[in-house]
DNA sequence: CGGAATTAATG
DNA sequence: CATTCTCCTGGG
């Protein structure tokens, strides 16, 4: 009896299987540096020892010098450098393996976050308990799925990061180590060193000056301190769309936002264990580039050590690494029923968890207008303050100050005040908790849930089938159908029932942005 | 820069 | 799970 095992013996050195997409595929997209492509695979040149992203603007290399990898750590992991001009390092993630819910991904999104990294990084042994596994078989993953080790790809990534603030930013070289989360300068030139095969200031004085003073021109613009950076995400991003869901339910003096360059900015707090840090952040439009510019502001500037873990927050607020081909491509089945697609519309997400949870709650029964009004009521009353670069900034209430909260000035019924006092109290108790929990507070309904799980926690899967508005939709797109067809479909409840299951099967793991598509389309 | 202490990788 | 090996940091 032979057993069939090809998929459990994979060579630890694997040899030419470094990349997914075809070769013919990746050749076709780096010869016109087709930004769709960006982040899915990197280049790397066998002459030079340098791999590039497929945006790189260095004039390509010719195909037999060149080898494919899917993702920029196996590039490095191949003894290749990145390129110092596309700068592989602040390239949009995007892996293979995105959307999965397995284990890895899920270390791999907490060791993004920065768990592995900074003054109270959390040792492997804590991440594997955390995920549930033994942390022998955390690392067998990664070596599997990445060809290496689960503490070499956080270096990796604080390297990258500590690439890019010396390129984009006049920090000084200790608050660079500080900023990607290196507790000694020691160990920072060496590791960088290593792996760049430069020390960071040679690195940093080889930077064109033309680059640098343009950086520091538009820094000026903003009259802002603080860090400065530009953040690169995979086209199609329909940012101004964004923009717009913001606009209408900002809070004043928690958010603020700008026609001219579509700025968004807004306050934020993030616990790491007992420590509350605190800061602002703000994002604007860098028309025809594909990219972001962020300026963040700490409270207390000795938190930069924190920036890392900062940028990745912002970067999943803004659903920046999200793979829109990938997710649009999902669509089909409503497109085929007629569906227009929104192209590049993402998932805004709230700060925080509680955030979208007492947005939910503040949303029920009322049109967003009235809600936004009512949270700007419930921030401004109950909220902290603080001065943040000459300004003053509102945060939104923590758990804690919406439990204790009278509510006696809002206009609403008796029962939703009472709903969002149950919320904060149950979050102020267990402030870890998942969504999923709140179903045990009084007037929080799965409607609220799945909301919060949607813009709060990034869940990508959320298809809100229940909605009234995606309902609606739905019905009008087979009304449309018939039309056409000169047919006349049945609809009762149950039938409804089985579409919307069928749908949310067809679309996952992508159900929130097919919600959000459907509300965007509504509008229309 | 070197080396002691600690933690991670591996069979 | 025990052994080897690499990483990390405080001090010279």
């Amino acid at each position: 009896m032979k057993t069939q095992n090809d998929n459990e013996s994979i060579p630890l050195n694997q040899g030419n299987i470094n990349c997914h997409i075809p070769d013919d595929v990746c050749r076709q997209a780096r010869l016109s540096r087709d930004a769709r492509f960006d982040g899915r695979f990197f280049i790397g040149v066998k002459t030079t020892g340098i791999y590039c992203r497929s945006i790189c603007p260095a004039s390509p290399p010719k195909e037999h010098n060149v080898v494919y990898f899917d993702s920029s750590i196996k590039a490095a992991e191949a003894g290749l450098r990145p390129c110092l001009r596309c700068r592989p390092d602040s390239a949009p993630q995007s892996n293979a393996w995105k959307g999965t819910s397995s284990s890895l991904q899920r270390a791999i999104n907490l060791i993004d976050h920065g768990c592995l990294t900074g003054e109270n990084a959390e040792s492997l042994t804590d991440l594997a308990t955390r995920l549930g596994i033994s942390s022998r078989y955390l690392t067998k993953l990664f070596n599997q799925q990445l060809g290496t080790s689960p503490k070499k790809y956080a270096l990796y990534r604080q390297l990258m990061f500590a690439k890019q603030l010396l390129h984009q930013t006049q920090l000084p070289i200790t608050d660079v180590a500080m900023a990607a989360g290196f507790n000694s300068i020691r160990r920072f030139n060496e590791v960088f060193k290593s792996q760049l095969q430069l020390t960071p200031s040679q690195l940093r004085r080889s930077l064109s000056p033309s680059k640098s003073s343009k950086l520091s021109e538009s820094n000026k613009d903003k009259g802002a301190q603080g860090i400065n950076l530009l953040l690169d995400y995979r086209p199609p991003y329909d940012w101004p769309q964004l923009w717009a869901f913001y606009q209408v339910r900002a809070v004043e003096g928690m958010e603020w936002l700008n026609e001219d360059n579509h700025a968004y900015g807004r306050s934020f707090s993030i616990v790491f264990d007992e420590l509350e840090i605190r800061g602002t952040f703000e994002v604007a439009e860098v028309k025809g580039k594909n990219q972001l510019s962020l300026a963040v502001q700490f409270e207390d500037e000795q938190h930069i050590g924190y920036l890392f873990q900062v940028v990745q927050y912002v970067r999943k607020i803004l659903d920046l690494d999200a793979d829109m081909e990938v997710i649009e491509a999902s669509f089909e089945p409503l497109t085929s029923m007629g569906m227009k697609v929104a192209s590049g519309l993402r998932i805004p997400a709230t700060a925080s968890v509680f955030e979208a949870g007492c947005r939910a709650v503040l949303g029920q029964q009322v049109s967003v207008v009235q809600a936004s009004k009512l949270l700007n009521v419930l921030a401004v009353n109950y909220g902290d303050k603080a001065v943040i670069g000459h300004r003053e900034i509102l945060f939104f209430p923590k758990p804690q100050q919406v439990a204790a909260a009278g509510l006696d000035e809002f206009k609403m019924p008796g029962a939703r005040k009472r709903a969002l006092n149950g919320l904060g109290e149950f979050v102020a108790h267990n402030p870890l908790s998942s969504p999923e929990a709140w179903i045990e507070v009084k007037g929080i309904g799965p409607w609220t849930i799945a909301y919060a799980k949607m813009r709060g926690e990034s869940d990508p899967n959320i298809f809100l089938a229940g909605d009234l508005v995606i309902k609606n939709r739905i019905k009008a797109l087979i009304a449309k159908q018939d039309l056409a067809l000169g047919t006349a479909t049945e609809f009762t409840a149950k039938d409804y029932q089985q579409l919307a299951e069928k749908i949310s099967q067809q679309v996952s793991p992508w159900g929130s942005y097919l919600t959000f598509q459907l509300w965007k389309n509504d509008e229309n």
